[in-house]
DNA sequence: CAACAAATATGAAACGTTTCATTTCAAGAG
DNA sequence: CTCTTGAAATGAAACGTTTCATATTTGTTG
């Protein structure tokens, strides 16, 4: 058993009897009298050739391969993203070069540097840090959400203003009078930051009293949340509010087991909207983890690939805005099921 | 602002003074005198030069570049999975390919075919089908639990005969006397199938009727637990079981939810213990979905590289088995929480 | 100081493509 | 049958590395 060596495009030349540009040709889909294409492909086959991504990248600085950074693929949200992001890029025959900086700065220049350093054709971003800064200029890159204040970079979101004004309209509809607002932050800037315009926007339309969690992310979240509810209750133990519009699924999701482990009901005591949709095994079963404005995170990964991969004559928008949907997860009084 | 072209290795050599193959030496960590050395460092920074992946790839013949072929990262176990290789390959200096195969038979191929094609330096797959025959024999690859029957392919796997058997242990030790198992399997063998024989060698040490559902993964899922419920159901609405290990955390979930549904408490008339330790947000909080025989991912991980990336002297073993942890989540009378 | 050995530096060749200036071919017109 | 013209085919050059046979420098020894 020899180990075979891989044959070149001068071996299916030979093999098929014509030149090396023609070969080059029939490969890449560029017109050729049929008798000739014929006997390249003839040759391919019986030498079994495959292209060498390697020398064909020197010549034309092509990798077909993205990047993606975003921290982890263990938050349901960047898994079910990055699941997205590997759908639409597949599709266009583009491989998926995952990165994950665990929002950890110097991870996220690392990948940049990587990536800037000819490895990929574009780079699509999720990241925690600012690295705005760090962005090869020459390198075609579409962001999630985060806004950087250096350079004009595409930005695709979800409208999280329309959507924070949903969340708060859900809640009044299912019978809420008081809905509170609750948000662990990240320090760094993004369109998310506007679900909280949009719940105090929808407070002003609507008449209430916001009130609200607006804390930076840190460990101290349960203890935070405790002091909240306790300043909440009435002497009779009830709560001063009805509804919670949480700025994620996930924090929300642990008010609700707080809520729970105090004694509360849910839906029947406090109705719970979060953000983001995520699902607990990623399914299309009803498997929220609780009721939510849901991101369109199929569409948001399109729409990133899509101006990523943009023909250079197209301006890329600036930003991006698609609609958030709100669907049930158990923890509203939807009364639909 | 001129398009900056990229300067190669030999800007670098005029800006330093030295010759081509200095240049390189210096990039590759070959000795080389101090002086030339400092003066290439120096050409380096300067110029801000860059290695190209291309030309050094054509050359070499290598990418840097893994695969890891796994259905989606929707599924918490494979999200997990895919974040911990992640995480060891960045320690080695090399990047990830991720390929979601949908448990797609082409994609699989496909995927395979496009590492083979000089792409990748080699592949993790956590595959579907029984792509055996397609895996390219010059190419290192690891898998992760699948059996092959065509190759000798080195595969690396929790001890799932031991957890299997763990769990019945666990479920006696809490006070279970009829444990039964659950499992909805693909058709692919696989080093998983042993969790079935650990609860039959369980059963027979411990003297237990086996008794359980083992059918072909499918949508009748919930069906089939429903009239495998009713069926052990004595007249007065109990039921002849206490315990439930199930194949899957997954799988027994939906379980617990179901006799939540019907009315049963959990951990109080039924226990459940599930395999796999996939928790509800990745992180390292007690967010189980259920008490578990829970996978080393981590460990796991780190293996599949460490043996893929092994120097090749060393024979890879051609199974490597890691044990794997019960951990409390909810389902179980452990009394310890 | 000459002679030699060891250490270091050199740069042409090669990797497998794509590109493009040139040549060849085929067909139609005169 | 010759000439013209547009289409198709050709293959050398180039992409930016690594490698390796050769050349040069440095250091040691008698």
């Amino acid at each position: 058993m020899t180990s075979q060596k891989a044959p070149t495009m001068k071996d299916v030349a030979r093999e098929a009897g014509v030149a090396l540009g023609t070969v080059s040709k029939v490969i890449n889909g560029i017109p050729v009298s049929e008798r000739n294409r014929l006997k390249v492909e003839q040759a391919i086959q019986t030498l079994n050739y495959e292209v060498n991504t390697y020398a064909r990248g020197l010549k034309t600085q092509k990798s077909n391969l993205v990047a993606l950074i975003i921290p982890n693929t263990t938050n349901p949200f960047f898994a079910s993203f990055a699941d997205h992001i590997e759908a639409s890029l597949y599709k266009k025959g583009l491989r998926l070069l995952l990165c994950c900086a665990d929002g950890i700065p110097q991870k996220e220049i690392d990948y940049l540097n990587m990536a800037a350093n000819n490895k990929v054709d574009g780079i699509i971003a999720l990241t925690y840090s600012d690295i705005g800064k760090y962005i090869p200029p020459s390198l075609p890159i579409v962001v999630f959400d985060r806004f950087f204040e250096n350079r004009v970079i595409p930005r695709v979101a979800s409208d999280n203003f329309s959507g924070g004004c949903l969340a708060i309209e859900k809640l009044l509809e299912f019978g809420c009078r008081h809905p509170i607002y609750i948000r662990f932050h990240s320090v760094f800037p993004g369109e998310s930051d506007k679900r909280k315009d949009g719940y105090l926007y929808a407070c002003e339309k609507y008449g209430l009293e916001p009130d609200f969690i607006d804390e930076v992310d840190c460990d101290d979240r349960l203890r935070i949340m405790k002091e909240f509810l306790e300043k909440h209750k009435r002497p009779d133990g009830s709560l001063t509010f009805d509804g919670v519009f949480s700025h994620t699924d996930y924090h929300g999701y642990m008010f609700y087991r707080l809520l729970l482990s105090e004694g509360y009901r849910v839906p029947e005591d406090v109705q719970i909207i979060g953000f983001d949709g995520i699902r607990k095994f990623g399914n299309d079963d009803d498997d929220l983890f609780i009721s939510s404005i849901c991101q369109p995170v199929e569409l948001l990964a399109e729409k990133c690939v899509e101006i990523l991969t943009a023909a250079d004559g197209t301006p890329a928008p600036c930003l991006t805005l698609l609609p958030a949907q709100y669907r049930y997860g158990g923890t509203t009084r939807d009364g639909k099921r």
